[in-house]
Formats: C-alpha cells, sequence, structure tokens
DNA sequence: TTGCTCCTCACGTCACGTGAGGTGGC
DNA sequence: TTGCTCCTCACGTCACGTGAGGTGGC
C-alpha cells in the first residue's frame, strides 16, 4: 500500500448519448475510423453529430460496432449478412421475450383457474355436507310451541 | 379444343427423397452444378448419393438452394452469412411457434378460470339464497305427525 | 503549426462463382 | 461414342477494408 491515495472518478452518461468522436470510438471497437465512415454510408450505423458535423458515438453504438467486428472478423459475414442477422436477432428476442411473458401469464393464469376450481369445490362439498347431516323430518315453517316432544 | 386428349400424371415423392441429379437439381434452382458442389463441400446443403456415388437432390433441396440462391443474389449475402440467416430463421420460426401455442394455452386457461369462478359464483349464490329464503322457526328433526296445525 | 475532423478516390485482398481439364461408368 | 457423373485447379469479378490526398476549424 502507498501513501498516497489513488482517488477515482466515473461519470454516469445514458447509453444513447454520443459522446465519443470517431477516433476515440474507432480505437474502443478495433476499427479504422474510415470502417466507420463507411458502415454509417451503408445505413448500419448513425451516429450523432455535434454542431460543428463531427460524429459522436453513444456506448450503444461503440457495443454495436463490436457485434458487427466480430461478424465480420470472425465468423466472416459480408455487410448485407450483418444487416439481415442484426435485424433478425432483434425479432428474435423480441419473440423470445412474448413467449417469456406468455410463459409467466400461463403458469397465473393456470393458478387462478386452480384457485377458482378448490373455492367451487369446497363450496360444492359444504352444500353437500348439510344436505347430508340432516336426517329425517321435513323443514317447515314452525312456531314455538308447535311442536311437541 | 382440340380433338386428342391431354393426358396428365404426377408422381408422389416425399419431399425429402434424393431424386434430382445434380444437373436437373442445379437447372431447377437456376445455378451453376459446380455452385451445388461447392455448397456441399461448405456444407450449406448435404443431398443423398445413389449407391454409384451420384448426388441425389430432394424438393427439399431444391427448395433450400433457391432460398439461398435469393439471398446471395438478390440480398448479395455471402455463405457465412447465409449460414447464420439459415439457422437463425429457424430458431425465430421455432420460438413464434412457441408463442402461438402458449397463446391458445393461455386463451384455454383463462376460459377454464373464468368457467370455475362463475361456478363458484353461481355455487355462493345458491347457498346464500338458501338462507335468505327461510325465515322463522327452528330446523329440528321432527317426525310425521309430531307438528300440529 | 499540430492533429484532429470532414470528404472522395484508388488500390490490395479475399470470397465466390464459373469454366476448363481429366476420369469413369451407364 | 455421347453425355452425363465425379473431382481439382485456376481465373475473373466484386465487396470490403484501408490508405492517400486535400479541406477546414479548434
Amino acid at each position: 500500500m502507498s501513501a498516497r491515495r489513488r482517488t477515482t472518478t466515473r461519470i454516469d452518461v445514458s447509453i444513447d448519448r454520443g459522446v465519443f468522436m470517431i477516433s476515440v470510438a474507432a480505437e474502443l471497437a478495433e476499427m479504422h475510423p474510415q470502417t466507420l465512415r463507411m458502415y454509417e454510408a451503408r445505413g448500419l450505423i448513425e451516429p450523432q453529430r455535434s454542431p460543428k458535423g463531427t460524429r459522436l458515438y453513444s456506448q450503444a453504438d461503440v457495443e454495436r460496432l463490436r457485434r458487427i467486428q466480430e461478424m465480420t472478423a470472425e465468423l466472416g459475414l459480408n455487410l448485407a449478412g450483418v444487416e439481415r442477422v442484426l435485424e433478425l436477432e432483434l425479432r428474435l428476442e423480441r419473440t423470445r421475450r412474448r413467449a417469456e411473458m406468455l410463459e409467466r401469464q400461463l403458469a397465473e393464469a393456470r393458478r387462478e383457474a386452480e384457485e377458482a376450481r378448490a373455492e367451487a369445490e369446497r363450496l360444492h362439498r359444504e352444500s353437500r355436507a348439510e344436505i347430508v347431516k340432516y336426517r329425517g323430518g321435513a323443514i317447515v315453517p314452525v312456531r314455538r310451541g308447535d311442536v311437541r316432544r
């Protein structure tokens, strides 16, 4: 342990806010700046722009760039394929989430059905119990004193 | 109308049975036979083989070839992209089907819950009706003749 | 002035499709 | 023999990445 303290700070930035100029974004994504300009021309990515026209990439942009880098460099896709795959992955993710939500709703609906069935069963048993417990005689309106023992 | 009748026949063949030799399959898919051999080497398609080693493509194979042809020629994907897209489309289709099944099951479960709730409600109302309708007198076991009027 | 930004143009590389060339069995 | 099959090898084309070259504003 050194006698001097090291102080670190971290700045919170919205993931969609454009904060990196092209040289920084390119370094973070391990790509050539010119490649980033090319991807923008192809519509693969849309960085914000500063008032002076300088591109500003967000963290989400950089992550997307890394995904593209992975697909092209490691998997060997071309840009048409990257476009298509990103689109399909989005749709798959949405569908997966929908299925998950439906699964939760289904479990809930089944639980509710089971509860309602149990309640109906209970009420049914109760009314039968009353009938069964009463043996002999008629149920008639009588006044006190009418019954002789 | 000509005096001669034209007779047509159609042979039923399983969609997965290898029936087309490479020249026919290539023509049906509008591709070069050599391209089909290349796709096989890449693992994109696996035609059956005759005992002599001749490739035999099924109807499903030809359809797959046409899909690949569409992706490469019209959309400009390379083969790495085609592979990935076919895989993703398969997964998307499966997930979509799962979501549809869950949706049907959810509707069914909700219907059942509603039914059970209605039944419970009915039983509840019935037992309350019985209590309300009976006015005066005690419910006691009596024998015929015990009640005097 | 230096080092960034913007842009366009051009070249090298690589994947892919296709054709050639040679073999073998109906 | 003809026309298919099988295979391997090689070439042309095209997409993509990168670098050069020239501009402009902190």
